[in-house]
DNA sequence: AAATACTTGCAAGTAAGTTGCATTTGTGTT
DNA sequence: AACACAAATGCAACTTACTTGCAAGTATTT
């Protein structure tokens, strides 16, 4: 197949990790690029309709991509998991609980707590952590 | 049905709540008011084998509890629901990725992070957030 | 251009949670 | 103590999110 230049990025970051460029793939990636929320596995599905792309293709790939540490999963209110390029760096995420919208918030400012937990909790080491902020959106709160 | 001193508590917690006693209620709160971590439903249901309770009353109550504030959900790395009493404070959890152990941290002081985040995400207001942290527990440590 | 290992799509399966409806059970009232 | 009635439960069936197996297709290496 062949690819515009926008799509090349996308190409060479799966093949520096030994992962073929298909269409799926390289769509995939460029869709994450463009978008600064977490997308779900049915989001995603919803904006490959005009290529079509089977569910099961997205799961594994998000899959692969996760493992490779290129995505990220996000767990939120929902029962489904989200997706985001890690490559945006560590952020947090303040969701409405009205209509659902996601802001992605540059900044985390919680290590103190993180070891201050590390210590306490008694375990040998923390890798992660996740700090979602729930709330209702401007455009929400003026609906009522 | 007679109950026995102990569940005398569980029983008037519901009544306060106009919800009816019935046992199934009452031996989930006591479930809840003798454990210290977050609980699946699968959890719960496997607890309740000897008396016999269906899943589906599980998941109903579960959602009036939380609905009236005396169960909180909490969401963690994983695809299920969690549950633990609402009256045990606001806390956060330790996971460790390896066995699932979950352990309760009291505690909190993020409170300023959930202030600037409110400032700039444009929001109208917060009304919640979590916060998990994930790592290697000391047990899980020593195994490798 | 062929070989081959990696990917995909389809069908079917599982786990978590939901809905509708007939039956049962707490609870206030007699 | 028994009655009436709304509330709660159990069963069956369904949905959603995700997984597995396998045959067929495609990207890459040579």
């Amino acid at each position: 197949m062949k690819w515009d230049k926008h799509t090349k990025q996308s190409i060479e970051v799966l093949q520096e990790n030994q992962l073929k460029a298909t269409s799926a793939r390289v769509e995939l990636l460029d869709i994450f690029k463009h978008t600064q929320k977490p997308l779900s596995v049915t989001d995603i599905f919803k904006m490959f309709q005009k290529i079509g792309v089977d569910k099961v293709t997205l799961y594994r790939n998000m899959d692969s991509l996760v493992n490779l540490g290129i995505i990220r999963q996000v767990r939120l209110k929902d029962r489904q998991a989200y997706y985001e390029l890690a490559s945006h760096g560590h952020h947090h995420h303040v969701v409405c609980s009205q209509c659902g919208r996601i802001k992605d918030m540059s900044g985390c400012g919680i290590n103190f707590v993180s070891k201050k937990f590390l210590k306490l909790s008694g375990f040998a080491k923390i890798t992660e952590h996740s700090l979602e902020f729930f709330g209702v959106c401007a455009s929400c709160m003026k609906k009522r």
